[in-house]
DNA sequence: TGTCTTATCT
DNA sequence: AAGATAAGAC
């Protein structure tokens, strides 16, 4: 029963990835810790012609279980507060204009899925609990982020692992509605990035070495003694 | 059994 | 690409 957190399939910002921290216009509050908060994707894109995603969220995309109709619409979401404990409160517009669902606030920051779609002949309220997917907004990642330093802190110099149940405990005071699978197949994701992120490294740092060596390889050091230079 | 990790699916 | 789910390991 609880409030589910979030639906709609997600925008990806342009191609960027996840992880990369969107820089967010924060208008407020020293009071309480409440804040108004909107993504510089909707302020500076510019584009964004059909003007939904200043949520951070995007449009549905083409592979969809139900045979391809559009079930998704996007609706821009307000996000109002936190309250002193941290917790957003997140009014969409379908939910004020609806009148239903006082329960679907999320924590997410993701706006309600509306179930009518203007060229969907499919009018009828989609019963189906479909579980939503959760969407992690740059709020969420950045208190993951936090979450895993903290963790790393405190595990000190013990080879403790960070794991996602000890994420999912101080998550879970910001994010009442995460769940631990929620967290882990971030996680994954996380550790996944990280490792491309190292390997790219490591290969530039490697190249741009083995360009050294090659540079100082006999075969490219011109030797001012010799006549002739043979690779 | 529950959790963590990795693989696979959508 | 991002998140969910299945499957394997412990």
């Amino acid at each position: 029963m609880g409030s589910n957190s979030n639906q709609e399939k997600q925008a990806g910002f342009g191609g960027d990835n996840m992880y990369q921290y969107i820089p967010s216009l924060q208008i407020a509050s020293t009071q309480g810790g409440s804040l108004i908060n909107a993504t510089s994707a909707s302020i500076n894109s510019g584009g964004t012609p059909s003007g939904f995603n200043d949520n951070g969220v995007g449009r549905a995309s083409s592979s969809n279980p139900h045979g391809g109709d559009n079930m998704y619409q996007y609706i821009p979401s307000l996000q109002i507060a936190s309250t002193p404990g941290g917790s957003l409160i997140n009014a969409t517009s379908a939910s004020i204009n609806s009148g239903g669902t006082p329960s679907g606030f999320n924590d997410n920051g993701v706006g309600r899925a509306s179930s009518s779609n203007p060229q969907a002949s499919m009018n009828k309220r989609n019963g189906s609990h479909q579980k939503q997917r959760f969407i992690w907004t740059q709020e969420h990642h950045q208190s993951f982020l936090e979450v895993i330093e903290l963790l790393e802190a405190q595990n000190g110099t013990s080879n403790r692992k960070v794991v996602p149940r000890k994420i999912l405990e101080e998550m879970r005071k910001r994010y009442p509605n995460i769940t631990r699978e929620n967290i882990a197949s971030h996680l994954q994701k996380h550790r996944l990035h990280l490792k491309n992120l190292n390997n790219r490294e490591l290969n530039n740092s490697a190249t741009s070495l083995n360009s050294q060596l090659l540079l100082q390889s006999p075969s490219f050091v011109i030797n001012p003694n010799s006549q002739s230079h043979k690779p």
